[in-house]
DNA sequence: ACGATCACG
DNA sequence: ACGTACGTGATCGTG
């Protein structure tokens, strides 16, 4: 056995890396040492869990005092045996990677081990939902280390990257030009990295030690951050409902979608042939680049072309509020306008962009990113925004092109089965006329009004044009982010006077909104600088922007309403059918002849009462793919 | 690493 | 006293 020592907050760790069977007789009496929480990590070839040349190639074990770093191919029978143990109870940071890792490499199943695990990851969000970019403490496990455990703690990310890049320049200079190149095509960003999880010595002191490091330091942040948790009596109730909420969308990960492959691949075909010809327009203008900000801004100049919106950093915007108008093209219809003469680089640019971010953020990656049997897995963050918001990733399902069904069709349901989903109706407007207690707010809610006529109505009468409802659907929307009359206008393209009058209205039909906002900020000034939301989660408020308040509580307590609901369908037995939340939906698939009757059920089951308001959804059968919610016909 | 851009709710 | 649009993820160019 290697036994190799370190230091943790000044404290003598060791960390065991076992060689022959012999050596898990301690190990054995680590385990037997008393009743407490085990850390738990993995280490794996790389990130793509469900890729075909995936392995798990370590798994780890710990206390505060000491990591045990097990070869997963050597003793994959007792890693086996432990996790399987129903009185153990582990603690990981990030939980879901390692879950699914287990998972998939037959090492325990998720929903054996989930309700094991805790996640540190889910508790410092609790404690403060912050990245480090965004001025918190941070999430990573190196960032909480350093906060809550060892203010010299070790970054063993960085440290292994720096190994991996010694050695995959000294493998590059034995290897093949076309081994070299095979490396970087899977990974351009950093080849070093993706090269070196996978062909790093399983036993290199410095990848055993960082190994088992991580588990010691997820072990210490448990003690550090459940003290903590604690002390918030409503915190330990929540952190429960979280880890379930996690646990159900680490389900949905393993889950996956479908992809219709040769939809797809003749996707990805026309896609590029588009975007080739607008490339080639736009070279004719001497763009070269279409997505270099310097050659769109200087050739447009050149044209003759004149604007004044500019960037946060004072150089001229060029993203499509420029160039649209410039292409005479409308923003949400992509149809002429009408207004003027269509700059012809402008319509290429705006064009190539589209067609070329559609076919390599969505389509190319649902092709790359399959397995074995062409589902994806994308990463779903239960817990993942300032305001607990959801998020996901690789690829960002919540971000596919809605006003064409095209890149949605390229996800589909299994033979016999049909794409459903379930929405909520206006559902942030529900929640705000429910916390800010708007009476006439709530007062249409229970007529079963549409929210945005009744604005309309409200501010102009009767009689209110198509024009302004839209200024009260923007309005309605923009005072719930905080907005003034000046950022609404410029959001909704109408002019500053008759948005003032619009917002001056609002205010007299709605008064509740402001005065909401107003004792929120009130209580963040005293209640250290941080919202709290009807269920006890704080939010922390940046100084310069406590107009923020409302919306971070009202977006905070909806996306609570949807994780709730995740909950009472799988008390319902109904957790199979869910694909993916998209923050105010749900998309399912369902047997096809009865696919009717399950999303009416999970629409049920999503629908609520808070604080009196009516939160309802709507159930809708879209059919053999996504798109068929979009308005994608049947034969293609 | 960071800014700009663009996709969503 | 005034006014502030909210939250994400991915890609690309630039330095």
């Amino acid at each position: 056995m290697k036994i190799y020592p370190y230091r943790v907050d000044g404290d003598a760790v060791t960390i065991n890396f076992p060689e022959r069977d012999e050596d898990l007789v301690e190990f054995e009496k680590f385990l037997a040492r008393g009743n407490r929480t085990i850390g738990l990590d993995t280490e794996t070839t790389g990130l793509h869990i469900y890729g075909g040349q995936f392995a798990c190639r370590l798994v780890q074990f710990g206390d505060e005092r000491e990591a045990w770093v097990l070869r997963a191919d050597q003793f994959a029978d007792k890693i086996r045996d432990v996790l399987a143990r129903p009185n153990l109870k582990f603690v990981a940071h990030n939980a879901p990677f390692d879950l699914l890792v287990l998972d998939r490499t037959d090492l325990c199943p998720l929903d054996v081990l989930g309700p094991r695990v805790y996640d540190t990851y889910v508790l410092a969000h609790l404690l403060d939902p912050r990245t480090a970019n965004d001025g918190g403490p941070g999430l990573k496990l190196k960032e909480l280390a350093t906060v809550y455990v060892d203010n010299d703690a070790a970054d063993t990310q960085e440290g292994l990257n720096a190994i991996f890049l010694d050695l995959f320049r000294k493998w590059s200079k034995t290897a093949s030009t076309e081994e070299i190149e095979a490396v970087k095509r899977a990974a351009p960003k950093r080849p070093h990295i993706a090269w070196g999880f996978t062909n790093i010595a399983i036993d290199h002191p410095l990848y055993v030690t960082y190994a088992g490091l991580d588990v010691i330091y997820a072990a210490r942040l448990l003690r550090e951050l459940s003290i903590l948790i604690r002390k918030g009596e409503r915190q330990s109730e929540l952190a429960k409902f979280e880890h379930r909420v996690q646990l159900l969308t680490t389900a949905q990960q393993k889950r996956g979608l479908l992809i219709d492959v040769p939809y797809t691949e003749g996707l990805v075909v026309d896609l590029r042939a588009e975007a080739e010809r607008h490339v080639y327009t736009a070279a004719s203008f001497g763009v070269e680049n279409v997505n270099s900000t310097k050659q769109v801004t200087e050739a447009l100049l050149a044209m003759g072309e004149e604007w004044s919106a500019t960037t946060a950093t004072g150089k001229p915007a060029v993203g499509k509020d420029t160039l649209n108008p410039m292409a005479d093209i409308d923003a949400r219809s992509w149809e002429r306008l009408g207004n003027r003469d269509p700059n012809p680089l402008a319509d290429a640019i705006i064009r190539a962009k589209r067609a070329e971010k559609w076919a390599v953020a969505y389509a190319e990656a649902f092709l790359h990113g399959r397995d074995d049997v062409n589902r994806i897995h994308p990463f779903v963050k239960a817990l993942a925004a300032r305001t607990a918001r959801m998020s996901v990733s690789n690829p960002p399902l919540q971000q596919l092109p809605s006003s064409d069904w095209t890149i949605r069709r390229a996800i589909i349901a299994e033979e016999g089965q049909t794409i459903v989903a379930a929405d909520y109706k206006s559902m942030e407007l529900r929640v705000l006329a429910a916390l800010a207690e708007v009476k006439e707010m709530q007062a249409a809610i229970r007529e079963g009004r549409d929210l945005h006529d009744f604005t309309a109505s409200l501010i102009y009468g009767a009689d209110f044009t198509k024009n302004h409802r839209r200024l009260a659907k923007g309005v309605g929307l923009g005072k719930v982010f905080g907005g003034g009359a000046a950022g609404l206008s410029k959001q909704i393209g109408a002019p500053l006077d008759q948005v003032k009058y619009a917002v001056n209205k609002y205010d007299e039909v709605y008064p509740e909104v402001r005065t909401y906002g107003n004792r929120l900020q009130r209580q963040a000034s005293y209640g250290g600088g941080a919202v709290v939301t009807p269920i006890g989660r704080r939010i922390p408020l940046d100084r310069d922007r406590a107009y923020a308040a409302t919306n971070y509580v009202v977006q905070s307590t909806a996306r609570d309403l949807i994780a709730q609901a995740l909950i009472r369908i799988d008390d319902a037995g109904m957790s199979d059918h869910v694909l993916l939340p998209v923050h105010d939906e749900l998309i399912c698939t369902a047997p096809t002849a009865d696919a009717e009757d399950v999303i009416r059920e999970i629409g049920r089951l999503m629908e609520s009462t808070f604080m009196g308001v009516k939160i309802d959804s709507d159930p809708e059968v879209y059919g053999p793919s996504w798109g068929h919610g979009y308005g994608a016909p049947d034969d293609v």
